[in-house]
DNA sequence: TATGAATGAGCATTCATTCAT
DNA sequence: AATGAATGAATGCTCATTCAT
């Protein structure tokens, strides 16, 4: 990002390895916006290395092929994403008196989340190499979908021990709430094509935690 | 494979229209099989062809693309699923008195198609091209996803006028209904990648329908 | 060679398949000049096709691999070569009266094979790709070297039963008698490096014969 | 591997000239070893680096390019192939009483050398490189095979003086002696690939003995 | 001196597509 | 209409070699 100024600062000093870490974080966020723009098979890695600003071999240097460069950019975003995701859950440990508004904070979040650029771009990158990469498949969906649904269900079993929510199957409601935002999300973003309204997400999630409310609430 | 007549009829002359249409089909089914395994840009025309049993030109006499052949293929088979899923919302029309009993049957029929090979090809295949073809992904949304919403909805509205659901928005009454089937189907199924057993679409399609019911349930 | 004409002359005629074949030949010729000029790894298959005058492809279409190029025009070449030798020996069949004159001529026609174009190539290239192709390599001695061992022992063991030969192990004798036809024929050419003047090929078996006959002549 | 005091009384400090040499000795034995495992092209000089057990660019610091390795490995391997030759040649300068079974024993020494790795190596890469690099080979050719042959005529010259040969062109008798030598050995041992058993190796001594004194002895 | 890192050039191979039959 | 054959373009990957430390 501000590559210019801080290497032109320190040409010598301790730039040893420094320069390698940089361009190997250079070389993993080419990589994900080229992947992104172009998807797996048609992404090359001559434009990954363009994008990166250093030459082709060097990219084999860091990352031995291709498929390992793409393993190592589809797990970083899907540990980013899951981060947030698992953040966003977190605001429900302590919800205060209005259950409503908070379940609708946290289901804009989780929806900032999934309607993101790096949530939609990993899911399409990801479901796409289902067939030659199921391992690598399955560890996004359990970084990312699955780690959340766990996360709620933890807090939705302890809404329902403090009379917050009707007695009720924990990872049924938790696997309920994720549905009721990202089916309607992904409808309307198509997948990650289109850019959806803020608007258009709080409605989304107002209605999410309405039903969920009607059909859990105590 | 054809009718026996017209191909004893006309054997090897002229070949008919009959065998160039059922060349066509061959091909079609072909493009979908191997499309559906390998993904659109690893499929190469020759296996295609070879699945087909034609010569390469062939397909190129059938369908002028690559591209053009995929668009086929895809738009084929999202009708198909987009009839089978109609057809399943169709049963909401007369519901009788049980309505969560119907309810479910009809989440049920539509987790069937979902979860099925043909659905759950199309989602990914479309899916991965979305970048490169973004009409043919939305024609997919609108004519499998969207139209399956609107005639929920339609539903919907009638049974709310009807006293069977209360007062409510019948575009999110049923976005919110099929959020709830899909969204934990696709969960299961790994996207496509695992089978679920029936006994898990049971129990996805009752507790949908438990769900919507008691949220709109009048 | 002369393809402008031949080609010409007959541009849709029979041409059908002898178009492939002739081109399957250049591609073979090609090979073989360009695996002689440059060895095998160095040689590239561009440069192959460029000398064939088809495209890089058209190769690959005739011979699935680089590898199996290779091993085709060693073959063939190998064919050729042993084809040769063997003519030579024939000679040794009706030997006529005056033996060492039979026996040098027959020397002088297998030191011609031998210090050719072909078969000095022949040897370099194969035994270069001893370590990676070990059983070209023992096809290749086995089809020229042993067989014309094995011919000339044949001749040698009726000659020593016609009393024009001392007793002796037939295999042995002939085993010596390509050595001392070989062995200073290697040296001379510097392994196929130089061309041996005729006269110096003539002095090489004229001595060979010579040795021979006083060591195994009744 | 080095006289130990030297290396005792500079562990790792200034590391000497002696460290050096070492370094440079040990790049120059693994470049053997590889070269002959590999070939030429086929070596890279990271395995040759990896198998001295220093990095890459020592390599270069050494022997500047990959064909001065190569050219230095080569001139070195064949120094000792051709001393060793020589020394088995000396055998001759005395030859004592039983002269077949010097030249049995002399013959014996040759073989071993010339079936060695060492030799076989040395023949196969460096006429796998005549193309390339005409001189080395040529090179290679007069330190090895031309020295033993010229050698062996200085002892055939002085052994027909002494009467215990024939009289007879020296140098044409020490050809073809050698040819008897090598020219079954290396049908026997495929060129290389095979190992000759000694009592192959003593039979095909023998036999070259018999016939070589049949032929030139008084 | 020795080395980790980077690079320009090159190669085998595949594929969508088009001719000529 | 159907096909065998041919091709131009593109891609992943390796390697010898050179900087900068």
């Amino acid at each position: 990002m501000s590559s210019g100024t801080s290497r032109a600062a320190e040409p010598a000093g301790g730039a040893g390895p420094r320069g390698r870490i940089d361009k190997r974080q250079a070389i993993l966020r080419a990589a994900f916006t080229v992947f992104a723009r172009r998807g797996y098979e048609q992404a090359c890695v001559r434009e990954i290395a363009d994008e990166a600003g250093v030459a082709k071999p060097t990219v084999y240097n860091h990352l031995n092929d291709k498929e390992t460069l793409f393993r190592h950019t589809v797990i970083a975003a899907a540990d980013t994403v899951a981060a947030d995701n698992l953040a966003a859950v977190e605001r429900l440990r302590d919800p205060g008196g209005d259950l409503g508004a908070v379940l609708t904070d946290v289901g804009l979040r989780l929806l900032r989340v999934c309607c993101g650029e790096r949530a939609t771009a990993l899911r399409r990158l990801s479901s796409a190499q289902a067939a030659s990469m199921p391992d690598l498949f399955e560890t996004v969906i359990e970084r990312t979908g699955l780690a959340v649904r766990d996360a709620l269900a933890d807090r939705f079993a302890r809404l329902s021990l403090a009379g917050r929510l009707r007695e009720c199957p924990p990872d049924q409601a938790a696997e309920q709430f994720v549905a009721l935002l990202t089916g309607p999300a992904e409808t309307r973003s198509r997948f990650g094509t289109r850019r959806v309204p803020v608007a258009e997400q709080r409605a989304v999630a107002t209605a999410a935690a309405d039903t969920f409310l009607r059909a859990y609430g105590s």
